[in-house]
RNA sequence: GGGCGCAUAGCUCAGGGGUAGAGCGCUACCUUGACAUGGUAGAGGUCCGUGGUUCGAAACCACGUGCGCCCACCA
């Protein structure tokens, strides 16, 4: 005998060691099948599980076990990604919270062993936080990307790039994080827009030269007024930089400055002459109109500076700090960029150069882990052609080789894969993918897989330039202690760099493995839409590149989970809900149900506990739905076949059960979750336990017989499709009861789905039922307006024609029982002083006139004739426009007359019981 | 500056050319033998505004208003 509820804390890790212990996750491979797979996106290795990734998962989780059960030989890859930034970041913060040497003092080898004792360790919590909300994956196939197979592929994709001319060197201005003293991609820039300052500088002209500058203009912009300038003004946010600046940029239709163009102007503090330029960039309308050019610390400038070949001044140091070099005077040498823009500001000032100070709001580039401003550094980095990767990633999706759903991200897609830059893929961080790349002398370098193959064309090189054997030895033991020929690249991959294999690398490549050949292209993709750019597009490019065939079928965005007011979660907001908080709470299947029944296209979701409460609830209905079926022995019988039971009631059910598995998976098959979870619940609820069991139950519970036997193996095989067409939203609770109610061969996880089958549909049997549900819905209200007790048994009479009768003495004993009537009888006059229910043809008449009050009971009356009268006018606005008879398709037509001719009978009967209550 | 999205019940949100929906909340009644984590019955809506398309618009289109988000080098 199950227990009241279902113990959910107690039984969800038990059952899901079941199904893991059993293989399930496991690819079918049966004969025949067909596959599907989805790679998880894979959670940084330090992470732990937040609502993002509950609902992510969750979505996965549901078309894995949907397709599972459909026959499909499923394969749900998983595995963490080691998120270069974000785990070193953990790891060093952990070293200084128990005092540790440094990373730097302790050096790199012993550094990364460290990280990698911590992710034995402590890494991959997030792992068990999945099971725990029943992600169906294989985890005998868990991968890492640091990992030796993955790492592998990571080594042969950058070499073959290389080799393809998609990856280069390149010394160019790249985002600098001061913080972490690495280079990082244009995506992982943030920019914000903080309260800044705009600082007017004037840069004296050289010898003492002037110039007349206009002040005011008339109505057409002509000038009125000159002031005499030995100047130029120049405006800037960040005067730090101007140390660096190699000229000042005018526009060339700016005749403000037109005698000055070609000039030279003193820049303050360093000291030296720059030239006075004309270039497109400035904007005349802005600012001074005049812009300084510092082309080592500005993208702008730096184009700038490389088209009229400007001499570009490193000003800063890996930390942010001003280097040691002779065009930055001494005075700033070492200082932080931003003690040095306060002591630049008050020394322009003090030199009577600064015009004015405006308040600005500015656009602020930051770290999006650092959190630190982003200094634009010129240094060395590796970037890749995204450019030409990014061509055949375009089409694929133009060409509906892979889709988005909804498919309005693809525009998003195409937005940013169509003005896409060179991808920065090196960082200067310890904890990654290093870069196989070999430097040696004379400034050249070798890209290969491993440090023999880099030696070996290293010879073949030097050779070629004339080097002998001899010499190449000797430059081996170039120094004393014999320094190497080769020293590897010091840097890593961008992480990114590594999950844009996923798809592929996952499964073997670049061996030809059997998971390749059957696994890829992958089915699905679900994930959010902030990482189409990081995420998506990256492993569309190295899918097609390495695999020439696109990683996915479907791309499917879900929604962000925002907290209950719109916001997103973050840390620091503090309005975080975590998702095993809730588990614990409510259960995991509350948690999904709840996340799936909200997971509308296109769509934030907005969480909160209400919800949950409300959905951990319906499982609660559903077990003790269960509970009722299992006392009233209702056991599934191998031998029921649904389509040949014979009372209407049972028809319906199997009917009704049909129906709601073809909804749930037409809308699963869409992606539309939240109407596949609507779907089953309405069924469950709605349909099964608010009106087949209570309908069932005379049967139930009376004597043995023929159809006592049929219903009880029909409410089993209702409640069989039930659990399974709810098992990919709420597994545990539909498995633990799949398990308790009858022995089976199969657990539920390996089910079949349920089919839609045309032998079940049975229309005569639903319209009969729902004539049968509308007519106790029907006494119902009235009893409750009437003030009719609710254990009061009322008589009831039928004025009907025949079919009416009939159906109500078929269902006499349930009409009876739901609508607590004490007689049931049929008559073709209305008995007196009785209530009248219009219901469809007949007539129901309630003879309670003790207990009614007359004036309630005709206002009651005249609301509902109102109510008919109301919509008989307006279809007959309809139906007298020529147009609409003569436009609208005729079904639609057909369909008014029928609504006016039911109105219309509805309202004579109304009307013959008004009267009725009048000669009372 | 470009791009995307959203305005429907008190709240959170589905829906979608003809008849307005859910969950939660609210009101009244009900400890009836599966379930009070429940049952029954209710109240509650100018579907943001304006114009257009259409026989018909809450739905489609345009504009407006308000609110989000993404991208972008105005110093």
């Amino acid at each position: 005998m199950l227990d009241k509820n279902f113990n959910f804390n107690e039984a969800e890790g038990q059952i899901y060691e079941g199904w893991e212990a059993s293989g399930a996750f496991k690819p079918s491979h049966a004969p025949g099948a067909e596959s599907y797979s989805i790679v998880i996106p894979p959670p940084n290795v330090t992470g732990s599980l937040h609502m993002g990734h509950a609902l992510n998962n969750t979505l996965q989780d549901i078309l894995i076990r949907f397709e599972r059960m459909r026959g499909k030989s499923v394969l749900w890859q998983p595995g963490m990604d080691h998120a270069g930034i974000a785990t070193q970041m953990v790891v060093e913060r952990q070293m200084m919270e128990r005092q540790e040497p440094k990373r730097t003092e302790i050096g790199r080898e012993a550094f990364v062993e460290k990280v990698w004792a911590w992710k034995e360790e402590s890494g991959g919590t997030i792992i068990n936080q999945l099971k725990r909300l029943g992600a169906s994956c294989d985890w005998s196939r868990e991968r890492f990307t640091m990992d030796e197979g993955l790492s592998e592929a990571v080594v042969k994709v950058f070499v073959q790039l290389y080799k393809d001319g998609l990856i280069y060197r390149d010394k160019r201005l790249v985002n600098w994080d001061p913080k972490f003293e690495t280079a990082i991609s244009d995506l992982e820039v943030e920019n914000t827009e903080v309260d800044g300052h705009f600082w007017h500088f004037k840069y004296p002209l050289e010898n003492g030269e002037t110039y007349e500058f206009p002040i005011k203009h008339d109505e057409d912009g002509n000038p009125t007024k000159w002031e005499t300038r030995d100047y130029i003004s120049i405006a800037t946010t960040r005067p730090e930089t101007m140390l660096g600046d190699g000229a000042v940029a005018v526009h060339p239709s700016d005749k403000r400055y037109a005698p000055i163009v070609g000039k030279r102007c003193l820049l303050p503090l360093a000291d030296r002459y720059i030239p006075i330029i004309t270039d497109d960039y400035p904007d005349p309308d802005f600012g001074s109109g005049a812009v300084k050019i510092t082309g080592a610390h500005d993208f702008n400038d730096y184009h700038v500076a490389k088209r009229h070949d400007i001499t570009m001044y490193d000003l800063m140091d890996s930390k942010a700090r001003l280097v040691d070099a002779d065009y930055v005077p001494e005075k700033y040498r070492g200082m932080d960029r931003f003690d040095a823009r306060k002591a630049i500001v008050e020394d322009i000032d003090a030199r009577g150069l600064l015009i004015k100070v405006e308040d600005k709001k500015i656009m602020q580039p930051f770290g999006d882990r650092s959190g630190v401003v982003i200094e634009p550094i010129r240094t060395d980095q590796w970037y890749v052609d995204a450019k030409t990767l990014a061509q055949p990633a375009i089409e694929a999706v133009e060409k509906g080789e892979t889709k988005f759903v909804p498919e309005n991200w693809a525009k998003t897609y195409f937005q940013w894969i169509r003005n896409i830059e060179p991808w920065c893929v090196s960082r200067q961080l310890w904890w990654g993918h290093r870069i196989p790349a070999w430097y040696g002398p004379d400034g050249h370098f070798f890209v290969a897989e491993t440090e023999e193959e880099a030696t070996k064309l290293a010879i073949a090189k030097y050779t070629s330039e004339g080097y002998t054997l001899e010499d190449i030895n000797d430059m081996r033991r170039h120094e004393h202690g014999g320094s190497p020929l080769l020293v590897q690249d010091e840097d890593v991959l961008d992480t990114w760099f590594s999950s844009a294999l996923w798809p592929f690398s996952t499964l073997g490549w670049p061996d030809k493995t059997p998971e390749l050949d059957t696994f890829y292209p992958t089915s699905t993709l679900v994930t959010a839409h902030d990482i189409i750019f990081f995420w998506v597009a990256r492993m569309m490019m190295q899918g097609i590149h390495f695999m020439k065939e696109v990683p996915f079928d479907t791309v499917y965005i879900h929604a962000l989970v925002l907290d209950e007011h719109g916001q997103k979660m973050s840390k620091s907001k503090g309005n975080i809900i975590d998702p095993l908080i809730l588990i614990d709470k409510y259960g995991a299947d509350a948690l999904r149900f709840t996340l799936a029944a909200q997971a509308a296209q296109g769509r934030n979701i907005r969480l909160s506990d209400s919800r949950v409460e409300g959905y951990r609830n319906f499982g609660t209905k559903l077990w003790n739905a269960a509970r009722f079926c299992e006392m009233n022995e209702c056991k599934t019988d191998p031998a029921f076949d649904p389509a040949t039971v014979s009372s209407t009631l049972n028809q319906w059910i199997v009917h009704e059960a049909n129906q709601c598995a073809t909804a749930v998976t037409r809308e699963l098959e869409a992606f539309r979750f939240n109407d596949a979870a609507g779907a089953i619940y309405k069924f469950t609820w709605n349909v099964f336990c608010d009106w087949y069991l209570e309908l069932a139950k005379p049967v139930l519970q009376g004597e043995d017989g023929p159809e006592k036997t049929e219903t009880r193996a029909a409410a089993a095989y209702a409640l069989d499709q039930i659990l399974k067409l709810l098992h990919p939203f709420k597994p545990f609770i539909t498995e633990a009861l799949w398990k308790d109610l009858a022995a089976r061969d199969k657990a539920l996880i390996t089910s079949e789905w349920p089919q839609f089958d045309e032998a079940l549909k049975s229309e005569v049997a639903a319209t009969e039922m729902q004539w049968v549900i509308d007519l106790i819905s029907g006494i119902r209200s009235v009893r409750q307006e009437m003030n009719v007790p609710a254990g009061a048994k009322i008589p009831m009479t039928l004025l009907g024609a025949a079919p009416d009768k009939s159906k109500l003495e078929t269902h006499e004993q349930v009409i009876a029982r739901l609508a607590r009537l004490s007689d049931i009888s049929t008559a073709d006059a209305p008995p007196a002083g009785a209530v009248e229910i219009v219901h469809g043809d007949a007539v129901v008449a309630l003879p309670i006139a003790d207990v009614i009050d007359i004036d309630a009971e005709k206002a009651r009356l005249q609301k509902e004739r109102d109510k008919a009268t109301n919509e008989i006018a307006g279809i007959d606005k309809k139906l007298a426009n020529k147009n609409f008879v003569d436009k609208a398709p005729p079904k639609v037509v057909e369909e008014q007359k029928t609504r006016r001719a039911d109105y219309e009978a509805q309202l004579e009967k109304l009307g013959q019981a008004l009267a009725r209550l009048e000669r009372l």
